[in-house]
DNA sequence: CGTGTTTTTTACCATTTGGTAAAGCCACGA
DNA sequence: TCGTGGCTTTACCAAATGGTAAAAAACACG
């Protein structure tokens, strides 16, 4: 009996696993990231992959295991741009920076963006105990930082709670909400720029110190 | 042959009628603005309402019909608060009040916000027709207004449109992203307070004239 | 090449789901 | 009292869906 690759005690995978795997994976992304977990189905997922739904089985053990993967695999990469944020920085450009990479991640990495909003609206019925475990000591550490900087003056004094959280907003809308933004603002190119430029403004007006 | 109540030659409608109509949309919204379309279910939307499934079918033409039945009953109020931003008051406090208004709605309709969420993110495929028909021309509208006020050195200069989708990506974040938020600032009232009072000072602060 | 293992396909299956047919119920006016 | 017409339920159905069994094909490697 040929043992399933993906059980409890991890082999090692084959070159063919990984391949078929990556490709699953990233069809999944694209149809859970437009339907949602109960809305998309394992043949969209296979077609999409260019394979059979047997073979999906295969791979992982089931529908969920997929979208938990998937989450779990970008739940790290989703959060490295806001640990980037470091304590030894100008305090102003960093937080800058971090918004300039969000806005680059919700340009190129949108189906990412997209999957996380879907699922944090719905309840967030399997990635609850990732935000608890990943996301809320990070978003602890980076506000007690960035009060630090407030109480240095470097900063003008807003609730850093707030303040990360509607970084969070704004640069997420523009992937997220996507489709609304193209209705009413036509130019895409056009529209990041100057989509950049007000978020910049935004947190500049909000975060120089007003000596 | 009794005449299904919901035809094309639309009649009066019996107050048994108009009462279940209200219960399965209220039910509808309920499901909806958790599962998404596809994922919702009818079964789940009957035992919502606490009705039979072919009762439901009975009331509307069928899955399809309650969901544009939602979306077309809310697209109006949804967008009240905007239209209420009038020209002859005082540009900066028209705007605030605009935000007053959108965060307002947002705590007291969440389900609303999602649903109109989960359709745009999915690519709106049964709203479409009505971002152009409804949203975009009131927001060319209401663009056109606010660069009047700027023009004129009531505000400070900023994109127009970019103003109006970070008012949407703010206020609405904190209905869409509820779960997330619970769990990165636990004390609902408090974070609620300082979610109004910093996405006023925000504003205040792009918008306050440079004089 | 031959043999054991991994990968893929074909043929299914049970359940769920959107929807229908038709009979039953119930209030109300003649 | 008896219809009559709006409302509700029961009993279904065909298609879709998540998943399985097992044979067939492809592969690794001595």
């Amino acid at each position: 009996m040929p043992a399933p690759p993906a059980k409890t005690p991890e082999k090692k995978r084959s070159r063919i696993q990984i391949r078929n795997r990556r490709k699953i994976m990233d069809a999944a992304l694209d149809v859970f990231s437009q339907h949602g977990f109960r809305g998309a189905t394992l043949d969209q997922i296979a077609e999409a992959a260019g394979m059979s739904k047997p073979n999906l089985i295969y791979y992982f053990d089931g529908k969920e295991a997929i979208h938990v993967a998937l989450l779990n695999a970008l739940m790290t990469e989703w959060l490295d741009p806001l640990r980037e944020m470091d304590a030894s920085g100008d305090p102003l450009e960093e937080i800058l920076g971090y918004v300039r990479r969000k806005m680059e991640m919700s340009r190129q990495f949108p189906r990412e963006s997209r999957l996380f909003a879907i699922e944090i609206i719905q309840g967030a019925p399997r990635m609850l105990p990732h935000l608890e475990s990943d996301l809320k000591p990070l978003f602890d550490e980076k506000c007690a930082l960035i009060a630090g900087w407030m109480d240095a003056g470097k900063l003008a004094l807003q609730d850093p709670q707030q303040l990360i959280m509607s970084i969070w907003a704004l640069t997420q809308h523009f992937a997220d909400f996507d489709t609304q933004v193209r209705v009413l603002v036509p130019d895409e190119v056009a529209g990041w720029d100057a989509a950049n430029a007000h978020v910049e403004t935004i947190f500049r007006a909000i975060l120089t110190p007003t000596g």
